[in-house]
DNA sequence: TAGATACCTTATAG
DNA sequence: ACTATAAGGTATC
């Protein structure tokens, strides 16, 4: 395997990679060592994280990271340093957009808190799939879903020994039975995964469309596979498409408009989530929202509280 | 069009 | 122990 560092500061706000990998965004990285996502991590926060890329030959491939200080360390069989500066968007301006973001107090805690967290750039089918799954679950079991889902139906590469499963693909997911998924613990989700994966596979729909689209034509869009409301669409949106104005209306983040924003409150979704974008960083909103997110699941007291 | 309810399964609160 | 409730919601009526 090849290796390399990257000088996160070189990138304004430097990085915080436990932060960002482990804050619900993405759930397409994994813990070599076992753990699964710790809070925090035992190691002190330099511990590897694992996962696979399909480089530009279509070929998977394997690739590993961590965090010593400033020193992003990689290793895989390519040069990984554009995958991650894309997936990582370490290329976000992260002073700017803290500066664009509300001038709040609760805001103003999560970004000090978490201060490095990056917002993700991850493959589009593995987030659709991934948050249609996330609808009531916990980050956890999001987690080990998307490990058996990978396990049991991924394809595999083995470099050094060591065997790393990626994504299924699209034709996968959807030749597999309904049951099979249920044993993979998807519960009612397994028959919208294999009915979006089928739109997919068959051409029906291309996910990826929403990337050139407008934000809210995107959210739109992205509604018409199985399993997807505005919610799961909103994550899609802003963890894959670069869609950063987007915020999704998760439980936190309702919880947050009820004790901080409530005026922002406007009974239905579109127009609560306008409300929250304008109030949270209008076209880099979604930051705000990640911090936020990340914050208040792990602080000690309810959103109500610190208000 | 807005509101209520069922839904797999697990972890945690009481 | 044992039940109720909630977990990054969506589909359906």
């Amino acid at each position: 395997m090849d290796s390399g560092r990257i000088s996160v500061g070189d990138f304004p706000g430097g990085l915080d990679l436990q932060a960002t990998i482990e804050s619900g965004q993405t759930y397409l990285w994994w813990r070599p060592d076992g753990e699964t996502y710790a809070e925090p991590a035992p190691s002190g926060g330099d511990a590897w994280y694992a996962t696979t890329h399909e480089t530009d030959d279509g070929q998977l491939r394997p690739l590993r990271v961590r965090q010593r200080g400033s020193a992003l360390e990689w290793e895989a069989p390519f040069d990984a340093a554009p995958v991650l500066e894309r997936r990582l968007r370490l290329t976000d301006d992260l002073p700017a957009i803290r500066a664009a973001s509300a001038d709040d107090p609760v805001v103003e805690r999560a970004y000090d808190a978490f201060w490095g967290m990056r917002l993700v750039e991850e493959p589009v089918f593995p987030t659709l799939v991934t948050f249609i799954c996330s609808a009531q679950m916990r980050v956890e079991r999001i987690f080990r879903m998307q490990m058996a889902l990978r396990r049991e139906l991924g394809p595999a590469v083995t470099v050094d020994g060591t065997t790393y499963h990626g994504y299924p693909s699209p034709t996968t997911v959807a030749a597999t039975s309904e049951a099979e998924l249920r044993d993979l613990g998807l519960g009612y989700r397994a028959p919208y995964v294999r009915e979006t994966a089928r739109m997919v596979a068959e051409g029906e729909v291309d996910p990826g469309a929403a990337r050139s689209q407008s934000y809210e034509t995107a959210r739109d869009f992205l509604t018409q596979f199985v399993g997807v409301g505005d919610k799961v669409a909103d994550c899609v949106c802003l963890f894959a498409l670069d869609h950063l104005e987007a915020v999704p209306l998760d439980t936190w983040i309702r919880k947050a408009i009820a004790a901080f924003y409530p005026d922002c409150d406007h009974g239905n979704y579109a127009d609560t989530s306008r409300a929250i974008r304008d109030r949270l960083g209008g076209d880099v909103a979604g930051y705000a929202q990640t911090y936020l997110f990340h914050y208040l699941r792990h602080a000690d007291e309810e959103p109500a509280a610190l208000a």
